[in-house]
DNA sequence: TTGTTTTATTTCGGCGTCCAAAAAAATGTT
DNA sequence: AACATTTTTTTGGACGCCGAAATAAAACAA
C-alpha cells in the first residue's frame, strides 16, 4: 500500500492482469478474460483493443481458430495472444566451464540458443561482462533480431548475486568477487540486464509453469554440483534487500563440520553437494579444500552404483547428505513454514539412498504440526528450467515495466498535440 | 497483483493512504496528508471531509492548535486525527499464570486495562474461550463501552497459533493442544477475533513505532520464558500459510541436544530460554523435562549475579545460549538475510554475558558478505509492546476491512434510492 | 483601519476508466 | 428466411482524480 490510486494506476493494473491471464494460460477469447479476471466485457473490448494498437497483443488468424474443434452455436470467439514480435529477451545462464543463452520471442518461445565453453572461472571483474556482451551480440546476429528489439536480458549464477548493483557477489563459478555483468551488457549493447540466482530462477519457472501449485509459499532446493535455493513467499520469489538469494547450501549444519567451498565449516553444501559426497565416500579428509573443477556425471553415477551395491562409505556419503538436508529443511520450516518444499536438480537421482535418512531427520528436528503442514516433492527438473525461468521473469518484467503503461507513442502524441 | 481495478478499488486505496499517513505520523493538516500521499490537495478535501463524515476522523479543535507554536503567516492549518469514537479494539496477551487486557478506542490510546490471574495452563479446549469472553465483558462493563462498539479483539498466545481457525494449536501456555478461542468470542460476544503469536505482535509493534527502521525486512527475536520470533518481510509482519507463525524458537540447534518443553532435543529454545539457563546451571540432566510452572524473574537475575561473580556453572550456561543463539540466527540469515535483527525481550538482560558466543557463532556460521548486511540490535522491550502491537494490528486491519471501504449508511442509501 | 501578502482549503470543470444495457456481429437451427 | 445463441462493440452514465481558479483565514504593512 505504497502507491496512491489514480485513472493511471487503473490502467496500468487491469492491462497488467489480462496481460497475466495470458502469460498463464495461453491464447484466450475477450469472454475468457472477462471469467479471469473479473472485469467486464465492455473493459476488455478497451484494453484488448488498445494492446492490439500497441502491438502487444494480436488476434489469432481464423484458421487457427477453425482447428479448435466443433463449433458451437453463436458467434465464435477470436482468440488473442502476445504478439511473438512485441518484444525480446535473453536468458545467459553461468556455469563454471561455459555460459548457455538463449532468445525468446514475446510469447517466451526459444527462437535461438547458443552454447560458449570457456573458463569462466578465470574470468576478471571486468572481462567477464564484455565476454557475455560480445556472446549476446553474436547470437542476436545469427537470429537476425536487432539489440534495439531486446527489451531485456536475464542472468542467472550459482552463489551470491547482488541485482541492485548488477553484479555477481560470490560465486563457485568464478574465482574473484564483485564481478561486474549488468553495467557492462547496458553499457555496451543498450539492453536493461538483471543478474539473479539461479535456484531463484528456477522457482520463477515452477511460478510460470504452475501457479496453482507453486504459487503460494513454497521453497526449491536444487542439489547438483553445488546446493541452491529459491524461495517462493506469498507468490512471489522472494529476493533479499539487496536482491540476494537464500543461501540455504552455505547454511550451518553442524559447527566444525567438513570445510565447504564458501570457506566455511559444516554448510549443507559440504554435505549435499556432488564434490562433499565424493569427497566422503573417497575417504578423504573432510578438511581438504574442494576442487574447483567441473565434476563429470559419470563420476556422480558411479558413486551411486557403489551405495546402491551397498559400498560401505558410498553408502554413508548419502546417509551423512540425507541427514544434513533433512536437519537444513526441518530449520527451513521451524522458520518460515512453506506449504511446499520441492527438491530438484542432478542430486534428486539418489533421492532413494537419501531419503530414509532425510525423512528420520525431519522427524527429530520439526513439531509434528509443523511438519504435517509441509509437502515435500522431488521434481525431475533440470538446469533447463533456469533458462525458462529466465525468460518468464524478463517477460514478465516487461510486461509489469514497459507493457502495462501504455504506448509510448501516447506519450509522443501528447507531444505532438502540445505542439 | 489479484484484484482488477476500478472506482471503488481507487477510493479504498486512498482512503487507506490517508488512514495509513496518520496513524504513523498522528494528526496533521491536509498539505501535510497530500505531501505524504502524493495526491492533490483537491483529492485530500474530498476523501478528509467523506472520512469525516463517517465518523473515522475528526478536526482538532482550534484551541488545540493555537498550542501548536508560533502562528506563520498564511491561513493557519486545520489538523486531523482519528476519531477515537470512531470504534474501539480489545487485546488480549495470555501468559501461563494469566491474561491481561486492554481497551483501546480509534487513536490506540488505552483506556482501560485488566489482569486476570487464572491457571490458563489447566483451562479445556473450550472452557479458554469462555474465560476469555467473560473478561472481555467484565472489562467492557468497566469502561462503560458497549460490545458492539469494539470492531474487533487480539488475542497473543506464545507458541503456535492458527490465525485461520482462531485456534491455538500448541501453546507452552497450555497443556492441552487446539485450544478453540476466536470461535467462542465471536458467538458470544459478536466481536471477530483473531488468534497470533506473541512475538509476531512485538513485530506489528516495532512496524507501528517506527515504520523508516523496521519496515524492510528484518526479525524480531524475544527472549524470556520461552524464545519466539516475529519476521518482517518487506515491510510486513509475515504469517505462514496457515497464518502460524516463525518458530525460531524451536529450529534444531544440535541433533541429540537437551530436551525441549515441545519434546524434542535441542532447539534454540532448549539453549536460551529461562529454563534452560537454571537446568545448565544447576546441573541437571538436559534431558529432564523442563517444568511448566512460571519461573520467578528473581531465579534470573540470581543467575545472572552468578555468572558475572564468575560462577563456572552460570558462565558456560550462557556461553552454551550464545552459541545456540549465534548459530540459529547464522542459519535464519543464510535463509533470509533480514537487514535487520531485533534481540528483546527480559533474557536479554543477559546479554553482556551471551554477546561474544553469539558473536563467535556468526562468524562460523555465515559467510562474510551476508554477515555484514545485518545490524543485530538489542532492544529494551518488554512484554507491553506484545500489547501495543496487538491493539496497532487489530486498528490496521479495522483500517483496512472497514473504514476503507466507505460508510455502511452509503450502501443503506442506493438502497432507499432503489426502493 | 485597510489593503497586501501568504498559506490552506474548497469549488469547478474536464478527463480517464469502469460498468450496465443495448446494439451489432457472426454463426447454428428450424 | 426467421429465430436462437453467443461474442463483441457501442453508448451513456457514474465515480474519482486533477489542475486551475476561487475562497478563507491569518500575519504584515501602510
Amino acid at each position: 500500500m505504497r502507491e496512491k490510486a489514480d485513472s493511471d494506476l487503473v490502467r496500468r493494473q487491469n492491462r497488467l492482469l489480462l496481460m497475466e491471464a495470458l502469460r498463464q494460460h495461453g491464447a484466450m477469447a475477450r469472454v475468457e478474460m472477462g471469467r479471469h479476471t473479473g472485469l467486464s466485457p465492455a473493459s476488455i473490448t478497451t484494453i484488448s483493443s488498445q494492446l492490439i494498437a500497441d502491438g502487444i497483443l494480436e488476434e489469432a488468424h481464423a484458421a487457427h481458430a477453425a482447428a479448435e474443434g466443433p463449433q458451437r452455436r453463436g458467434r465464435p470467439v477470436t482468440r488473442i495472444d502476445f504478439n511473438p514480435r512485441s518484444a525480446n529477451v535473453v536468458a545467459v545462464k553461468v556455469s563454471i566451464d561455459g555460459i548457455e543463452l538463449a532468445l525468446a520471442d514475446g510469447r517466451g518461445a526459444i527462437l535461438a540458443r547458443r552454447t560458449a565453453r570457456t573458463a569462466t572461472y578465470d574470468a576478471g571483474p571486468l572481462a567477464f561482462g564484455k565476454l557475455v556482451a560480445d556472446e549476446i551480440t553474436t547470437l542476436l546476429a545469427g537470429a537476425r533480431v536487432p539489440k534495439r528489439r531486446v527489451a531485456r536480458a536475464g542472468i542467472a549464477v550459482q552463489g551470491v548475486a547482488d541485482s541492485q548493483a548488477g553484479t555477481v557477489v560470490w560465486s563457485p563459478a568464478f574465482r574473484e568477487r564483485n564481478i561486474s555483468v549488468a553495467a557492462t551488457i547496458e553499457g555496451q549493447l543498450g539492453i536493461p540486464c538483471r543478474v539473479a540466482n539461479d535456484a531463484n530462477m528456477i522457482a520463477e519457472g515452477l511460478i510460470g509453469s504452475d501457479r496453482q501449485r507453486y504459487g503460494g509459499t513454497a521453497a526449491v532446493v536444487f542439489m547438483g554440483y553445488g546446493v541452491g535455493m529459491g524461495l517462493i513467499i506469498n507468490g512471489q520469489v522472494y529476493h533479499g534487500p539487496t536482491g540476494a538469494a537464500a543461501e540455504f547450501g552455505h547454511m550451518n549444519h553442524l559447527p566444525d563440520g567438513p570445510l565447504c567451498r564458501c570457506g566455511r565449516r559444516g554448510c549443507v553444501e559440504a554435505y549435499v553437494a556432488d564434490y562433499s559426497l565424493l569427497r566422503w565416500a573417497s575417504g578423504h579428509a573432510v578438511t581438504q579444500p574442494p576442487s574447483s573443477n567441473a565434476i563429470p556425471q559419470q563420476d556422480m553415477l558411479a558413486l551411486e552404483a557403489a551405495a546402491h551395491r551397498g559400498d560401505p562409505a558410498a553408502v554413508a556419503a548419502y546417509a551423512k547428505a540425507g541427514e544434513a538436508l533433512g536437519f537444513g529443511l526441518a530449520r527451513l520450516i521451524a522458520i518460515l513454514t512453506p506449504s511446499r518444499i520441492v527438491l530438484a536438480g542432478p542430486g534428486t537421482r539418489a533421492m532413494p539412498l537419501i531419503r530414509p535418512h532425510l525423512e528420520r531427520a525431519l522427524e527429530q528436528g520439526v513439531v509434528d504440526e509443523l511438519r504435517r503442514t509441509v509437502e515435500i516433492e522431488v521434481v525431475p527438473i533440470g538446469t533447463d528450467m533456469i533458462v525458462k525461468g529466465t525468460i518468464d521473469r524478463a517477460l514478465r518484467h516487461v510486461d509489469r515495466e514497459i507493457f502495462a503503461h501504455g504506448p509510448l507513442t501516447k506519450r509522443g502524441r501528447e507531444l505532438e498535440t502540445v505542439a
